[in-house]
DNA sequence: TGTACAACCGCACATTTGTGTGGTTTTATT
DNA sequence: AATAAAACCACACAAATGTGCGGTTGTACA
């Protein structure tokens, strides 16, 4: 038994989806609000596995009540409800946590078995928003687009973590064992390297390239 | 007219795989290769949109080929083929550089149109996989419980993102349409924001939270 | 109507940075 | 034995930065 809640302002599709979900064997509609705020207030002591949270909602919107959701239930899997496939949105719903996404006009039994999707640990979500979480991931990973070049050594490498951690030159000389003088030279071929020419640039790059 | 590559060491599959794609319309196969190394070998002046990458191949594996691939072709877009999902070692890939994955069992049309999918940006992968990613995803992402006490105003966001791109404060400055002193001003309140006292440290904490 | 905050501007001054120049030593590759 | 590359050091100086202080304006909210 799934235990599914509803969060969506437009009072016939919020009817239509508990309908829908109360009307199938193995599905619970165990709550249908009508906006974030109540919801999260009933969260705490609702037994539930599967969200379902409209983004465009009166008050709080969708988007702020995952992150709200996810702070008192962090293992709650929220799928987002949307009317169409605004990307940009979708995406920052992913960001503060939602595990994946409806397209509200989805078919009925489609959208049961994306329901039963999130609740076993599944994403449901179009290729296209893959896509573009995957690209986001792989440039947080290891994975770098145009590293054209760009192997520092692990002296320079140090030296850069060290810097983006907040160091001056002085503190860098002194934690590396190093004159002032060498931390400089270093720096000026970690700049040759990654064709920069100051220290933000340099951090800014080495940690999208994932260097550091 | 796209272009597809496959990288597949079983003949049959092989050969099964580039008479579907000649075969269809819209689609040609630009080179069929038994292992990574004579792939890449062709690869710097092979006209490719997608490639198909057998996970398993004698010599380089799969994994390895995606990575040096991509280092060839920052833009090219690489399928997967795996016999199962094997989560762990599609997820590797994606982290290599993937965009995405195919059952060899998928039926005919099915890849036909996961090739497709994957030329026209997106990332087909099963909704299991999807989870997996932006879990990852999430926890490199300002998702994270810290993010309390973080919220830069729109111009301070902007300031930073310019001295991420190298810019010194007279460039900003003009930049935005302010004053050097201006600009000043907005690091100062980053800095108290952050907890930080260095552009570099600005920037790296910014960058990892996902704040610019 | 008062308080708060974002965005804007200014000046002074010590400190830090970026870049020019010149070097030595050690280690790995050819 | 020769070459390259990494790591080290030094000096000089203009430019940029960080931080102290001071301020105005406009919008939002209680």
């Amino acid at each position: 038994m799934i235990n599914v809640a509803i969060v969506e302002d437009n009072d016939t599709i919020r009817e239509g989806l508990a309908a829908l979900i109360n009307g199938t064997a193995g599905y619970s509609c165990v709550g249908a609000f009508g906006d974030c705020e109540s919801f999260l207030a009933k969260l705490p002591s609702l037994k539930v596995d599967v969200s379902l949270m409209d983004i465009g909602l009166p008050g709080m919107n969708g988007i702020d009540g995952v992150t709200k959701a996810k702070q008192i239930k962090p293992n709650l899997n929220i799928l987002m409800l949307t009317i169409y496939e605004e990307s940009q949105v979708v995406f920052k719903a992913l960001c503060a946590g939602a595990c994946g996404y409806l397209v509200k006009k989805t078919p009925p039994l489609r959208l049961l078995e994306s329901i039963k999707d999130a609740f076993e640990g599944g994403s449901p979500m179009s290729s296209q928003i893959a896509r573009q979480v995957i690209t986001v991931f792989q440039q947080n990973t290891g994975f770098k687009d145009d590293n054209n070049e760009s192997d520092l050594s692990e002296r320079e490498r140090e030296v850069l973590v060290s810097l983006a951690e907040g160091n001056n030159y002085n503190e860098i000389a002194n934690r590396l064992f190093i004159s002032v003088d060498t931390v400089r030279h270093h720096i000026r071929n970690i700049y040759k390297k990654l064709h920069v020419h100051s220290q933000s640039e340099a951090v800014a790059k080495a940690i999208r390239k994932g260097l550091i």
